[in-house]
DNA sequence: AGCACGCCGACT
DNA sequence: GTCGGCGTGCTC
């Protein structure tokens, strides 16, 4: 009878079991835990010899199927600690419901093939691959493959997956999940005659344990999947890609809280294997691991298509005259008109779902909430109704004002899409238009319409929002238009300005492709603000560099550390004590500064109260272990929630 | 996280 | 008199 260390899926750590056969480490197991039983994993843990035996049960069988390699449970070790969330929280990320039930008819994977068909590069894009061949090697690598959209990155990473597809082992590649399209997967299927193993959040059960099944024996050789696939239980891994490196959205924001482009990097370490971060406008972290030589950094230089760039204008709004409001400067009303009449498209570009973002009450001036978020209600007049963009409550506009009780006596206050829509309408009747939010798509199908529609030039001008930034390329789209592009910039928010520079550059990309020359046009109040005038000029660089100056002055990461403690509750008075509290207990310690608490920018979300407290902590800090022994002194209120997000993206 | 036990309000 | 609210505590 010897003793064994068991991990569970549940946000605990390891318990202890008895076991009269030998079990190696990693194996999948079935044992009792409370009144359930419940599929485990044999841990790399020294049991507790001091625990009595006969208050020990025992496991009850070992799965068939190969245990998780150590190096996975590694991996799940660190990023528990990194993370600060009890280990079983992360080994759940690395399992899936049903894994005992058998498929009857389970899903074949058939094997990418090398060279399906082969590329033929243009000289710089053959000189990216040299040069890629020669850095991943077998060993641990980071690279930055950099390139604008249509360089033909894409092309160069399939390369190295054709590559790698050469040896036996595994090729994950992670995209943000609104980049992982049937178009992505058919150009992988154009170059490797199939589509790889997918996985996300939306596919079916079967599809999940079939996948599962298949990466966890090694029979699926290309993964390509959201930020979640990190997690997948890898027989033998050999390359990892992180396509659109600089995307918030690899950061999860419920659950574990994680960044699966620094924890993929975690991952490529521990498993010893190269790892490629592809983008068009890198990260300003990882820009900054390039500069100080820590990654390589291979470029693709030009666009494919060889056309020039867009020519970029400023609409200054400031110079706007006054008497009826319009969201479409004259500048790009101009524009606009010229396309119509030579028949050519156009994107206007708003990130901002909606008719209206606020709506106020013309006599005494109050602004329409909702009642369980500190939020304005959005005016949607498509679906004739008021809706919270953070937790989704959704009513009809009130007939008179709650406060004054003046009836008719509502007014919409800035745009949003759907009013961009209006007003370009009656600005150009007889012009075709369209417009794509997340609101007007509820299946994919609508997208590809639209994308059709517009390949046939059924469209005239198409209005969305950044859910246009990315993908399709529209061979006779001519000129954007963004609508606002000071929108993203205020705010405080550390990296407000970076995923503005980012989103917009991306919009912009999308205008005068193959032979056309393209334009945008962006409408500003701020036109001398520096991410303007970097976007303007097309200098990236320049933006990335003055971005990394005031990082480091003001030693925000990657040049210092962050963590936020986010306490909620439905008792304000609660929560606002034990933040508090918090904070009066905090360790003092050069390099340590505690900010807070406030209550939260939006200081109720879905009914709960919500206080931030900022930890700020210099690069050489054990910001980890001194927030576990902090947090060890101030045990939790009752109907209080504490968070800990290390490395914050969202401050709100 | 689940799922128990346990102690006070409002219902047939 | 019970039904059930969620506070508290445990899971080898």
């Amino acid at each position: 009878m010897q003793r064994i260390s068991v991990l569970f899926p549940t946000p605990l750590g390891c318990y202890d079991y008895l076991s009269d056969t030998e079990v190696c480490i990693g194996s999948f197991i079935v044992a009792p835990f409370g009144r359930k039983k419940l599929l485990g994993v044999v841990w790399d843990k020294e049991p507790d010899m001091t625990y009595p035996q006969e208050k020990m049960k025992k496991i009850e069988n070992v799965l068939e199927i190969p245990p998780l390699t150590s190096k996975h449970i590694q991996f799940i070790n660190w990023v528990a600690k990194y993370t600060l969330t009890p280990l079983g929280s992360v080994l759940k990320m690395s399992m899936t419901g049903e894994i005992e039930k058998e498929s009857k008819k389970p899903f074949q994977f058939k094997n990418p093939i090398p060279n399906y068909k082969e590329t033929l590069f243009s000289k710089p894009q053959q000189e990216a691959v040299d040069t890629l061949n020669e850095i991943c090697t077998s060993d641990f690598s980071v690279t930055l493959l950099d390139g604008v959209t249509g360089s033909g990155k894409t092309e160069v990473y399939f390369e190295m997956i054709a590559k790698a597809l050469q040896n036996t082992g595994q090729i994950l590649v992670l995209l943000p999940e609104i980049t992982l399209t049937s178009a992505w997967l058919n150009r992988f299927e154009k170059r490797f005659g199939t589509q790889p193993a997918v996985w996300h959040s939306n596919i079916t059960p079967k599809q999940r344990r079939d996948t599962w099944k298949a990466v966890l024996n090694g029979q699926a050789r290309v993964i390509v999947g959201a930020r979640s696939a990190l997690f997948l239980p890898f027989k033998h891994l050999q390359l990892i890609i992180i396509d659109e490196e600089h995307d918030s959205s690899f950061k999860q924001e419920d659950g574990v809280l994680y960044h699966a482009r620094d924890m993929a990097i975690v991952r490529a370490k521990i498993e010893n294997v190269p790892i490629i971060l592809a983008s068009a406008t890198p990260s300003v972290e990882t820009f900054c691991n390039v500069t100080n030589g820590k990654y390589y950094h291979v470029v693709l230089p030009t666009r494919f298509s060889g056309t020039d760039l867009p020519e970029i204008l400023l609409a200054d709004m400031r110079q706007k005259e006054k008497g009826a409001v319009q969201f479409i400067s004259p500048l790009l009303q101009e524009q606009l008109k010229l396309r119509l009449e030579n028949k050519e498209q156009s994107l206007l570009f708003l990130n901002r779902r909606g008719y209206a973002p606020l709506v106020l009450c013309r006599s005494c001036g109050e602004r329409l909430q909702c009642s369980h978020c500190s939020a304005w209600l959005v005016q949607h007049k498509q679906k004739k109704c008021l809706q919270c963009h953070h937790c989704g409550y959704t009513r009809s506009i009130p007939q008179k004002c709650p406060k004054c009780e003046q009836e008719d006596c509502f007014v919409s206050c800035g745009p949003g899409v759907e009013r961009i829509h209006e007003e370009t309408q009656s600005l150009f009747p007889h012009a075709r238009l369209a417009t794509i939010t997340s609101d007007t798509l509820s299946n994919p199908k609508q997208f590809a319409d639209i994308i059709n529609q517009m390949d046939n030039h059924e469209i005239d001008i198409l209005i969305g929002t950044q859910i246009l930034a990315k993908g399709h390329h529209f061979g006779n789209l001519t000129l954007v238009g963004i609508i606002d592009a000071d929108m993203g910039l205020s705010g405080g928010d550390l990296r407000a300005g970076e995923r503005t520079f980012q989103l917009l550059q991306q919009v912009m990309g999308r205008a005068g492709r193959e032979q056309k020359k393209g334009m945008a046009i962006i409408q500003t109040y701020s036109p001398n603000n520096m991410i303007i005038q970097a976007l303007k000029n097309n200098d990236r660089d320049l933006f990335l560099k003055e971005e990394v100056a005031s990082r480091q002055i003001l030693h925000m990461p990657p040049f210092g550390r962050l963590a936020a403690f986010i306490i909620s509750g439905k008792h304000q008075m609660k929560v606002a004590q034990y933040a508090h509290l918090l904070v009066k207990k905090a360790p003092f310690m050069t390099g340590l500064d505690i900010l807070g608490p406030v209550p939260a920018p939006l200081s109720l979300l879905r009914g709960k109260y919500r206080y931030r407290i900022l930890i700020k902590a210099t690069k050489e800090t054990r910001l980890q272990s001194i927030i576990r022994e902090w947090l060890q002194q101030v045990p939790l209120a009752c109907g209080v929630d504490l968070r800990v997000d290390i490395d914050p993206y969202s401050f709100f």
